[in-house]
RNA sequence: GGCGGCGUAGCUCAGUGGCUAGAGCAACUGAUUCAUAAUCAGUGAGUCAUGGGUUCGAGUCCCAUCGCCGCCA
């Protein structure tokens, strides 16, 4: 294998259904992976696609009145447009209804049939008519009944083409056993070996109860199949690097990385590689299977109504944050839960005060000592013990990042992180200024510029935009060249002047998005209710009520706050002396002008909170129904700041 | 039903058979001001699911039981 080069892929997705959080994920851990072979120089192919054949396509399209062609279209689209709103930086989006891919599908069997791995036979399979699908005799309900719909099924035979895939058994097994980590993680590493160890059947690959599909190669003069799914769809990891035609980029193969959702693990790591073996061609160094994710600990579906749109939380929350936290989050290979509360915490706490806030803290300092230059002159004499520290993690963290470990690799990258927000602390640059010790202040300064800036560029394949405007800010460029630089050779920045940025993560205090209603709980107990008064009613006593301090204000000005669809900026009268800066979640059922010289309740003791990196030093009190919301008001003008209680 | 995994601090989880069982988050207390009310330090009476067993010694190995999950049937 050429250790220069590198292939990174996705799951074709199928196009019955739009994109959601799944594919999202899937496709944003490859594209920090190819993101990350790029950053060490490695000539590298992302490829990513939609796989758009098949019987269910075919019964979509004819139900929307349109043709397969017309419908796989529309939704391919769909993908591509999200890939590129996610910034995916793939190579290549490949089309199963590509005419490259029919054809180098086609030589592909043409090979593996004269290999005498694919012969004619008979599928024999139990068939129910209303589903349209075949099920084994022991997946039959009662010894007939279709499992998904109860309907008889009847016995049907129909002539199939079959992949030999009982001659791979041994050698798939040797596979495994040789390569450790040829599929990750470990444990559904294990379910695939014990599944093989099983016994494989041979592999129906063609079909002639539907049209909707790639023919079968001219040479073998039978027009009636098509070939099934799964041998098209996965064939196209390597039509897409020219197998059959051109051959263009086959110096690719074999891929180093191939993504998968768990569910589809085994066409990937038993169906695949057998076929590849078919076709003399090496197997893959990894595929990876990752989890599910859920939603506040249940499971999405669209009849629940909790499915997670990916490009909702991305607006919502900004888009490196949601990757960070998708990655952040879960170990590989293991389900993952999405709730607001925890993307909210990581943001705030992970990314706005350990990283972002990191970079405030140089950028604050160096303007008081140093006129905002920042130089690494002494920071070795002074700082080798964090240095050390700092690369003995730093030595480490990649092999992560190769094991998809993407949790813990950025949890390294944040011990990183620690390590510099505890120099601060340890040495207080501002005593060593007090003391007349500029050079220690500076020293220090120098050497959390040092720490940020590695900590940027090993960050960049998840963040990559973030870590640009750190590297901007600081003068240097993300590139291969600054990560042999600065990560590989454990150079230091030359001096530079460091750019006054506002903070790359503002806090969000409040949830962006509706949440979906509860479901309701028919295992609670109806008894319980009568005990427990609601929660919205438990009582409290007169002190805990007068704790609120609820006033009248007077709105003076209000402003839409910009790339928010529910924030207004309000200016209140309080009869204070300084009006209150308020920002409230009412531009949705309020227009700015007519909030003017009106009255409203105002929660005046809150805490104040930084909403979009806008002060709000107060909340406004309105009732909300299903009609929209309403603000409470006083039934006559009142002075401003007159207490409500 | 078969195979495999898991059950450790309020939450999420680490813990090659061996000194008083750890980390992160949350909470509390203190310090500090360069910074986005941030950062740093300190603070846990945990039946290591339960019951047996092996061992000088078990969260760690073995058996059984209960509970959860995955793959397969």
């Amino acid at each position: 294998m050429n250790n220069n080069k590198a292939y990174v892929t996705t799951p074709i997705y199928y196009v019955n259904d739009v994109p959601h959080i799944g594919h999202a994920y899937t496709t944003i851990i490859a594209d920090t992976m190819a993101r990350y072979y790029r950053l060490q120089g490695k000539e590298t192919f992302f490829l990513t696609g939609t796989d758009e054949h098949g019987q269910k396509i075919e019964e979509a399209a004819k139900s929307r009145g349109r043709s397969p062609q017309e419908y796989a279209d529309e939704i391919s689209g769909k993908f591509r447009e999200l890939w590129d709103y996610f910034d995916i930086s793939y190579d290549k989006f490949i089309r199963t209804t590509d005419a490259d891919h029919k054809l180098g599908v086609q030589k592909a069997f043409e090979k593996m049939f004269e290999k005498g791995d694919i012969y004619k036979g008979e599928y024999e399979g139990y068939y129910c008519v209303s589903c349209e699908t075949f099920f084994t005799e022991t997946q039959l309900m009662d010894g007939e009944g279709c499992p998904d719909c109860g309907k008889p099924t009847k016995l049907v035979k129909e002539e199939s083409y079959f992949f030999r895939l009982s001659n791979y058994q041994e050698k798939l097994l040797k596979w495994y056993n040789e390569d450790e980590r040829c599929v990750l993680p470990k444990g559904k590493k294990n379910e695939v070996i014990s599944f093989v160890k099983q016994g494989l059947r041979d592999l129906s690959i063609t079909r002639t109860s539907f049209d909707w599909g790639i023919k079968l190669p001219a040479s073998l003069n039978d027009e009636k199949h098509v070939m099934y799914v799964w041998l098209d769809a996965l064939l196209n990891y390597i039509t897409a690097l020219g197998y059959g035609k051109e051959e263009e980029n086959m110096h690719f193969w074999p891929a180093t990385m191939q993504l998968v959702g768990k569910d589809i693990l085994r066409f990937h790591a038993i169906y695949w590689p057998a076929f590849l073996m078919s076709l003399d061609l090496p197997l893959p160094k990894h595929v990876g299977a990752h989890g599910w994710w859920t939603r506040n600990g249940e499971k999405m579906s669209k009849s629940k109504g909790n499915v997670v749109n990916p490009k909702e939380v991305a607006d919502a929350y900004g888009l490196e944050n949601f990757r960070y936290f998708m990655l952040r989050e879960v170990p590989f290979g293991q389900d993952g839960d999405f709730s607001q509360k925890a993307l909210i915490d990581r943001i705030n706490s992970d990314l706005g005060n350990e990283f972002g806030n990191l970079l405030n803290r140089i950028i604050g300092m160096s303007g008081k000592y140093s006129d905002f230059k920042i130089t690494s002159q002494d920071v070795k004499a002074l700082h080798v013990k964090e240095l050390n520290e700092v690369e003995a993690i730093l030595n480490e963290v990649e092999t992560k990042l190769n094991e998809l470990q993407t949790n813990r690799y950025l949890e390294d990258l944040w011990k990183v992180l620690a390590i510099a927000n505890g120099a601060i602390t340890a040495h207080e640059p501002w005593t060593k200024i007090k003391n007349g010790d500029t050079k220690g202040a500076l020293a220090l300064v120098g050497l959390v510029a040092n720490i940020l800036a590695r900590v940027s560029i090993l960050v960049s394949p998840i963040m990559p935009q973030t870590a640009k405007k750190i590297a901007n800010a600081m003068q240097f460029e993300i590139t291969t060249q600054s990560y042999e630089k600065y990560i590989l050779n454990k150079e230091l920045l030359e001096d530079f002047v460091i750019e006054k940025i506002p903070p790359l993560f503002p806090k969000i205090e409040e949830e962006l998005m509706e949440t979906p209603e509860p479901t309701l709980k028919q295992e609670e107990p109806k008894e319980k209710k009568k005990e427990t008064p609601t929660k919205e009613e438990s009582i409290i006593t007169i002190d805990q009520f007068f704790q609120t301090s609820l006033k009248i204000g007077t709105i003076l000005e209000a402003t839409e706050v910009a790339n928010s669809d529910r924030l207004l900026q309000l200016k209140v009268d309080l009869g204070e002396s300084e009006p209150r800066q308020i920002i409230a979640g009412i531009k949705e059922y309020y227009a700015p002008q007519e909030l003017i010289n009106t009255q409203v309740c105002v929660v005046a003791n809150l805490k104040p909170a930084k909403i979009m990196g806008l002060l709000s030093q107060g909340m406004l009190l309105a009732a909300k129904d299903k009609d929209g919301l309403a603000l409470m008001r006083p039934e006559k003008p009142k002075t401003s700041g007159s207490s409500v209680g």
